[in-house]
DNA sequence: AATTTCCATACATTGACAGTTATATATCTC
DNA sequence: GAGATATATAACTGTCAATGTATGGAAATT
């Protein structure tokens, strides 16, 4: 599951939302969310093998946080597109399609 | 389909990876990516259905464009997020934890 | 008008994922 | 150590996307 996978899932998303808030233990995000236990332990798993969260334990708990990397990963393949809508090269674009 | 799970396939990234590059008709995105004809026309959809590309007709071609208001959208959401690669936040962060 | 080109769509198959239920494991409390 | 709490995982089911094959339709060519 690469990043881009894992945030094609909504509840998945609002799990980041959540987490780039601070650390949360993986029950009270279920909670928060509104998912059942399992649903909640296999999207953080998804979420994990994508490289988007990380887990330590404290004692029954398993505390989650966000791990950036992927993140700016997505933001840097973003890069190329910003251009579009700055809206800056739309005389450019036309002069490259005449070559 | 919204336009996360529309990035979530490797081929559609790389039809606007093409796109990046300027307008182009639908059988030279599948040449290039070597995608079967049925295949880019259906990504083309999905991408279609997302916002994020247009269309219009030129004698049989159709001309593909990128419409980049979706992928600002995105740029958008990960504006919470950069405060963690810029990795400024680790002391609010941990203030706020402690509130 | 017949043929070719370019594209979309219908159909069928396969596989992956989301959700639920039930169970397993580890930790904490008593 | 018995029971309660917190989390992960297994098994099952329904849904949907990805792909291939085949077909349909519009525009260009002859």
């Amino acid at each position: 599951m690469d990043a881009f996978e894992a945030l094609a899932e909504p509840n998945r998303r609002r799990i980041l939302d959540l987490l780039c808030a601070g650390e949360r233990p993986a029950g009270l995000l279920g909670k928060t969310l509104a998912i059942s236990q399992p649903g909640v332990s296999k999207h953080l798993r998804m979420l994990r093998e994508a490289g988007l969260v990380e887990s330590r334990a404290s004692g029954q708990k398993r505390i989650y946080r966000l791990v950036p990397g992927k993140l700016a990963e997505i933001d840097a393949w973003l890069d190329p597109y910003r251009q579009f809508w700055a809206g800056r090269l739309d005389a450019l674009e036309a002069h490259l399609e005449r070559e």
